[in-house]
RNA sequence: GGACCCGUAGCGAAAUUGGUUAUCGCACCUCCCUGUCACGGAGGGGGCUGCCGGUUCGAGUCCGGUCGGGUCCGCCA
């Protein structure tokens, strides 16, 4: 017989069903007992009699919460004052026949019934398979789907491939502190996992993939924050021949009206198409380049996006004493005059812009420099050696010079925007199994010590203390 | 790398200025109950108060260290 979910009883009135799930709560009166059976659709009502026999003595005996059970029963309509009106299937409820126990259950280490806000995150990260069994965090991760999927539709639609690009690769100069992975082939060298696709994606506008898109995966080794993980995921976007950066961030804009309309239905956003205000004026209005600018911050449903524009293309680094990226040194500065850009880095600005929602960065993207002297220029500033930068950067300069179109992308992190859109004030609340703030994973134990053949395989010797 | 906050049964909390046997709710176990839906009622078990050390006649409470979790700064092209 086949399974039927528990949202599926409503219009099966009379009819044997078989439901299949766990055990949500369990309510004995002596000679009569429910249990709310909990599946991904929602609960279930099940009526246990004496008229069972020996089922009945097998509920009243043996079955405990968050045990999986196989129950056959029918499907009956509840009379008028036994409906409950707070239950998706509160019309209905489950006579039994019979019952069948397919998995015992441990009692939890915290309550499930509960959103889990109250429960120290330790446990919850440890035992966090079974903190994933709560409603809240249930529906957050399905929300992640339901978005990914319609950002896929909306982008397929419009001609863009989605491509998979390599976690594991380089290590480079610029940019975030890479996790290294040591290679067992060549011993003493390493790869560096992905900060980013941005170079593979810029490699494939190349080869002539016009339109670029991946759900990708990035890995950063730095201190986590509430907003912040070492591993995240990002909508990652690149376009040749872009009509000038609007056309970025139009689609960008035309992505998250679209998700918000259909995902989040209950939420409004302020202002469309989305406000523009220069870099410039972020800070000297707001003194931040990503103010929250929600009029009403008691409104839990306003979603306040804004793009800032005209970055500056060049900050000083202090802690290594030099010129840096801004965003990132592909990006195309506003000045094409090189001794211009030389002369004076802090004055120049980039065609770079982010995407901020309610005081949060969610996107940023940029048109990218497509012409070599540029792109060299911009690694002159930020101190790096020409040939240094050749040998790092080779694959990037070489596929410059066997030509490239004009440019642009952006990325968009995800965790980010599920953060706000899901009224969640830490991301580790729309990721299924993220990691504390030291980036330990405290369910799997990660990281561990590896054993010394593991070690000697890689060539690789640990220092005593 | 730095600053701050937290740590008491499985979970969440309480415990006056340091003072009897560390309290309560949920969960758990036993029993009662045929209409509950966070059912109700009666009873019960469960604690090296994170760990180590110090102050004191006496420490859950004060001090130092350490471990664990969180927040922020640095960092995050």
């Amino acid at each position: 017989m086949k399974r039927v979910l528990n949202i599926e009883t409503t219009n099966k009135v009379n009819e044997e069903v078989l439901l299949k799930g766990w055990v949500s709560s369990i309510r004995e009166h002596g000679n009569i007992i429910f249990i709310d059976l909990r599946d991904f659709s929602g609960l279930s009502q099940i009526v246990f009699t004496k008229k069972m026999g020996e089922s009945y003595e097998i509920v009243k005996n043996e079955i405990k919460t968050e045990y999986i059970l196989e129950v056959l029963g029918e499907v009956k309509e509840r009379p008028e004052n036994m409906i409950n009106p707070e239950l998706a299937t509160g019309k209905v409820e489950i006579k039994a026949k019979e019952v069948k126990i397919l998995s015992r259950a441990k009692t939890m280490p915290f309550p499930i019934d509960t959103d889990g806000y109250e429960i120290n995150e330790k446990y919850r990260l440890e035992y966090r398979y079974i903190d994933l069994r709560r409603d809240r965090l249930k529906n957050n991760l399905k929300k992640r789907s339901d978005t990914i999927n319609l950002m896929r539709e909306i982008l397929r639609k419009k001609d863009f491939v989605e491509i998979e690009t390599p976690i594991l690769s380089k290590s480079t100069v610029e940019g975030a502190r890479e996790f290294l992975v040591p290679s067992r082939n060549f011993k003493g060298s390493f790869y560096g996992l992905a900060q980013s696709p941005q170079q593979y994606k810029q490699l494939l506008i190349s080869s002539g993939f016009e339109r670029y898109f991946q759900i990708a995966r990035c890995l950063r080794d730095e201190d986590p924050r509430g907003d912040r993980q070492a591993e995240f995921t990002q909508l990652d976007i690149e376009m040749a021949f872009p009509e000038g950066k609007e056309e970025i961030m139009n689609l960008m804009e035309e992505i998250y009206i679209d998700v918000t309309q259909k995902i989040f239905p209950e939420k409004h956003i302020q202002q469309i198409p989305f406000p523009r205000m220069t870099y410039k004026e972020a800070m000297e209005k707001y003194g931040s380049d990503k103010p929250d600018m929600r009029k009403d911050k008691t409104d839990k449903n306003e979603l306040a996006f804004y793009f800032i524009t005209d970055f500056p293309m060049f900050e000083w680094k202090e802690e290594y004493k030099r010129w840096g990226a801004c965003h990132h040194p592909f990006t195309l500065p506003q000045e094409t005059d090189i001794e211009k850009i030389k002369k004076d880095p802090a004055s120049i600005l980039a065609h770079q812009f982010d995407l901020v929602l309610n005081g949060f960065e969610i996107a940023g993207g940029s048109l990218r420099a497509h012409d070599i002297d540029i792109l060299k220029t911009s690694f002159a500033v930020m101190g790096h050696e020409e040939k240094d930068v050749r040998v790092q950067f080779k694959h990037y300069f070489d596929a410059f010079e066997y030509g490239i179109p004009p440019h642009g992308g952006i990325a968009s992190g995800l965790d980010r925007f599920f953060a706000v859109a899901l009224e969640e004030e830490s991301i580790r609340e729309v990721i299924a199994f993220p990691k504390t703030g030291d980036n330990k994973d405290l369910m799997m134990g990660s990281p561990s010590p590896v054993s010394k053949k593991q070690l000697k395989e890689l060539g690789i010797k640990i220092e005593d203390e």
